[in-house]
DNA sequence: GCTAAAACATGATTTTTGTCATGTTTTAGC
DNA sequence: GCTAAAACATGACAAAAATCATGTTTTAGC
């Protein structure tokens, strides 16, 4: 299990630097004071479960470091990739809004830290911002363009455009290495085929065929992107 | 162009029947009056556009009466429908709240009788109203948990499977006549095409072939289910 | 360092789906 | 009611992508 602890690695909510990327940048000192009281912090190592589809959502968690994926299981079993989250980012709050289930299991891809703000506190501060409120409608508001985009995209772009559009996707996501062109995430071609939405074997395929093309390179387990330009024209998007 | 006017159809908004069945339903007297005051009413011909993709939201729509799609357009023009809206349902919001141009356009399938209320009202309200944020959030929690799905089915599904499903969810959304089985909406077999994500000839095959099968029949431009069980079936899905 | 499992790779084949072509039916406007 | 346009339909074919099979490489655990 993952090591559960209200010590450990954990700084206090008003001092957290995560929290200037998040839903959280507007509260005021005395709302986060009641975060701080109540918050856990978790880590979970790579592969790790952080919350499960199906389960109910007790609390939200608030990534402080690693990288997260969150993916909806089809009917075969067979995952969507449907969000990738790096820190900052808040993780759980739909199903908890909407008094759900959770719709999707969160993994982590690192080593992962996360603040854990239980349901209560949440609801109890969500009553009185009326600016965390705000801030939670326009991040639903963007994840919900982002996923009619999405939906676009699936039902009328080839597999090997999405591919290209995936790449640009992760360097948007997880930025670049040091050398300005290696994408700072470690995915397997099935994750990868998971987001693009295609198989396994099509995933490999393509990105061997990208390889071939001098689009990319592979360093390790990561993925250099050497020619931007032609990956974008892979990908057909303005950028 | 549609008939905008501050008095014909209208009633009240404090007695407006849709209320009850949109995020407004709790909203206070005094807001009510509030919305009464700056709405204007605007009717729309079959075929008329209500707003579109790439302007800017001055307000949201609130459709009073008639049915409505909402598409977004893909690269080579063609068309995703992204909703299907019908009395009670709020059109327009997403991209107001999250300051952005409309990312859909929304097109009256019948004559239809929407209540446009201005954007300095609706925040004036949403100021004041922690019950509407409520419901606003969870409105978008529900919309985005709906397009988790459909990115998993469109990634997943075979397209006979999400015709088969489209059917469902036309039957979900505006229900039977009175027969109780013809699905009460009148789609070309391209608007079908462009909710499942497919071509429209495949469309065409794929009903044609469901009508075959005994479980679809068309009655004019309407489809009426003979076999829910062999749809169900079709569609792959629990229900 | 050895071994089993997982991940990656690639070929062959089949299935699914889109595209093109063509013809018929229905609808809307004069 | 006539006519043009749109919608519907269907066949033939091509392209895209999934599946199946098999082999190699890499990784993780003892």
């Amino acid at each position: 299990m993952a090591d559960k602890q209200k010590g450990g690695f954990s700084e206090a909510c008003e001092t957290c630097g995560s929290r200037h990327k998040s839903i959280f940048c507007h509260l005021a000192m005395d709302e986060l004071a009641l975060f701080n009281e109540s918050k856990s912090c978790m880590s979970f190592k790579k592969g790790q479960i952080i919350f499960n589809e199906g389960g109910h959502p007790l609390g939200i968690y608030c990534v402080n470091e690693g990288k997260v994926k969150i993916s909806h299981s089809g009917q075969d079993g067979k995952d969507q990739i449907v969000h990738l989250a790096k820190e900052g980012d808040v993780l759980g709050y739909r199903a908890l809004l909407s008094s759900e289930k959770y719709n999707a299991t969160a993994i982590a891809l690192d080593d992962t830290k996360v603040c854990y703000v239980p349901r209560d506190t949440f609801f109890q501060v969500l009553k009185t911002s009326h600016g965390l409120s705000l801030e939670i409608i326009k991040l639903l508001a963007t994840e919900l363009r982002r996923a009619v985009n999405t939906i676009t995209d699936l039902a009328q772009k080839p597999v090997r455009e999405r591919t290209a559009e995936a790449l640009l996707f992760l360097k948007e996501t997880y930025g670049f290495e040091e050398d300005g062109a290696t994408i700072n995430v470690v995915l397997s071609r099935e994750d990868i085929a998971n987001l693009v939405g295609t198989a396994t074997e099509t995933a490999i395929r393509l990105l061997s065929e990208f390889k071939n093309d001098k689009i990319v390179e592979f360093i390790g387990k990561k993925i250099k992107i050497l020619d931007m330009n032609k990956l974008i024209k892979t990908a057909n998007v303005l950028y």
